[in-house]
DNA sequence: ACGGAATATATGAAAATTCATGTTTCTGGC
DNA sequence: GCCAGAAACATGAATTTTCATATATTCCGT
């Protein structure tokens, strides 16, 4: 027994919370994001068509903050489900610096098709994890976000970058 | 009260399990990702580290396995960190395929020191949920993820792209 | 009403990522 | 030993993503 993969005995990774979380998530989402592929959309429009049925006609800030994209990039991701007829840009009569987001009829019959889907998924994972592992586990999470995102803003994050010189972080262009 | 930011009722979003991974997942890692920049290392490049540290002289593909990251992705990766001096790339003489990866002494060193401070930020991170909100949080997602790869491997998804056939897949380079 | 500071988006160029496929090196029969 | 097929990496071209900044509006204080 254990000829392959390691007992991970002691090792870090395997055991390291950053991990733990990010495998998890990847592992949970690989199916479902595998169907969003099979319907011609890469992952980060099909966040922001499920994000567009909670929140219809933000702003492209908020729909960044919602559907955790950063700004430039949601613009380019926009711009082309706009071309695509999945979204329909407006800039916002009230202030005109912004822009706000819609779904098309096409968009939202996708979107609501795939959302049903998700939660259809949702359901199955869950359900695999009835025991207790599933559980609480939604609550947890929430909290988990809540609490770091609220000690985020109240706690911006120190600089020290060196501590002995040997790692200097390099400013974006220097060397090569 | 609730003017702001919904009070997230029967949002679909707020409450799905796999948004709710992912966000945890990015908000427990963005001040230690922020760090690892501060050393001049992008993310992919701090998860090599780390997983050397666990399995130094490991082959690409394993590699690949164990920081999730794509084979060819990482081929560029390690290639730059070669050329940097983190890494060394010798081919295993038992199979002239494999390319093994050790972390040089530079590497080395720069990696025991981020595994520390990972190690030191967790400890925070975990103290933060002392309570029992991280109590058992790292076993569930060990858990989770076992079961979730096991099934992987068992029940390699189904295919069912269309439905009513108004998604139709487009074949990567079809219509512009 | 004016100018400076904020906000909200858009853009451009450089760098990274993806996808499909090419190479090279094994493996297992025959 | 020889060959088809598999395995492990490397590559190239097309796309995406990133980062820094430009642009356009709105806000505010005076």
């Amino acid at each position: 027994m254990s000829t392959k993969d390691d007992d991970q005995q002691a090792l870090f990774v395997p055991n390291y919370l950053l991990y733990l979380l990010a495998a998890a998530s990847e592992a949970a989402s690989a199916r479902f994001h595998a169907h969003v592929r099979t319907h011609g959309l890469r992952v980060p429009e099909w966040r922001v068509l499920a994000c567009l049925t909670d929140w219809d006609g933000s702003m492209v800030t908020e729909l960044a903050r919602y559907a955790m994209i950063e700004q430039s990039r949601l613009t380019k991701i926009i711009i082309q489900m706009d071309k695509r007829g999945l979204v329909s840009r407006r800039s916002d009569p009230e202030d005109g610096r912004r822009v706000r987001v819609f779904l098309t009829d096409e968009g939202r019959t996708m979107a609501e098709r795939l959302v049903a889907d998700a939660k259809a998924n949702e359901r199955d994972l869950l359900n695999a994890f009835r025991d207790n592992t599933g559980k609480e586990i939604k609550q947890t999470l929430r909290t988990m976000i809540e609490r770091l995102e609220a000690e985020a803003v109240a706690r911006p994050a120190p600089e020290e970058p060196s501590r002995t010189g040997a790692g200097k972080a390099r400013s974006k262009k220097t060397e090569t």
